[in-house]
DNA sequence: CGACAACCATACGGTACCGTATGTTGACTT
DNA sequence: AAGTCAACATACGGTACCGTATGGTTGTCG
């Protein structure tokens, strides 16, 4: 939204690699093309990295903290319970307009980049572990039976992921979708507890 | 396999572009990048396919095709009633070793190919739309009620989808779960027969 | 044996990108 | 007012790809 003069900081040209990314996948991160898109020449992304590989790992770096730190608020705010705080979850995640870095489907256009790209791979992997984890100790104080916490959370995660990749349906869609999920995987176990 | 002399077919380069997308993403689909990995030139491409798009469309044609041809394939065999034949289904997804056309993941390459290009998204909204058909009809002569069936069905697909897209699990956990699913998800509506 | 077609190699001009080297500008010191 | 430095722009050589043009092998058929 700056129109003139103000100059670009390493932040700016992250997330304009993320809309990039978003919008053509990893291989439409490309210094040139990017400085076009901040009708900038590429001489500025030199100056503010070193090269491209760099900038790929300033991006990474940066989206797991921010999607690490997104978790963290949930758990703290919230005065819910360990339920409300799953079906709380569902809320916020089916609401992709988390648009902190940068654009829309960031999300899955990393998780696509970590199918070809080894760093990508090993970000998206320590996000899921954390995640997951997190999701587990939800449903454990739940009152599920602990060997089926990991596998429900494995569920519900996957389930999300997957329904952002199938095609053809919306937003809320899918967070009916999911919701009614939960009803199911809670009320399965209702008996305990 | 075949070591010299014999003339490549058209499906052969198809079969070639699969596994250079399954390993590369949509932008591994190159002419020359494929014609180096099956030993000819690229003047061999271009005798066979008039550009890359071209390419590109039979490629989409023939995995679509395929695709579909799976699941008729299930629906005919398999003296299974319909609750065996989801069991059945899951088993049989979960083999990613369908290795029809190409490679391994090929089935995750082209849905991350859909969210850059239209024409791919096209191929895997119809395969989608055909499978998730299949699925809600066989949910529907399992007894669940009618509303349920799409839903259901939308949540077994999307989490075989979501599981292969989630990091550090293997295939035989990714089977285990999606089992676990359709118990929760059939035995919580048995009372509704 | 000569013609023809399938199949492929080689050579070409063109484009888009990379990374480097070096010039330019404005703002801010002293 | 001269110097300094952050933040660019411009120009360069190099690579990898595209698509075309054209030429070279095979086999097959009359």
């Amino acid at each position: 939204m700056q129109d003139q003069k103000t100059p670009l900081s390493a932040i700016d040209w992250i997330q304009a690699a993320f809309r990039a990314l978003a919008k053509g996948g990893p291989q439409a991160i490309r210094a040139e093309a990017i400085a076009r898109d901040l009708k900038v020449s590429k001489g500025s992304f030199y100056w503010h990295f070193k090269d491209v590989p760099a900038l790929k790992k300033a991006m990474l770096d940066h989206w797991q903290r921010k999607a690490t730190e997104a978790i963290i608020q949930l758990v703290d705010n919230s005065g819910e319970n360990s339920a409300g705080r799953l079906y709380l979850l569902v809320e916020v995640a089916t609401n992709t307009d988390t648009s902190a870095y940068g654009g829309v489907n960031v999300e899955a256009a990393i998780r696509d980049w970590g199918r070809y790209d080894e760093h990508a791979y090993e970000a998206v992997k320590t996000v899921d572990e954390k995640r997951l984890h997190y999701v587990t100790e939800l449903f454990s104080s739940c009152s599920v039976p602990e060997p089926q916490c990991k596998r429900f959370s494995r569920l519900l995660y996957s389930s999300l992921i997957g329904l952002e990749a199938l095609s053809g349906n919306t937003k809320a869609d899918r967070k009916d979708d999911l919701l009614q999920l939960l009803d199911v995987l809670l009320g399965g176990n209702k008996a305990a507890s």
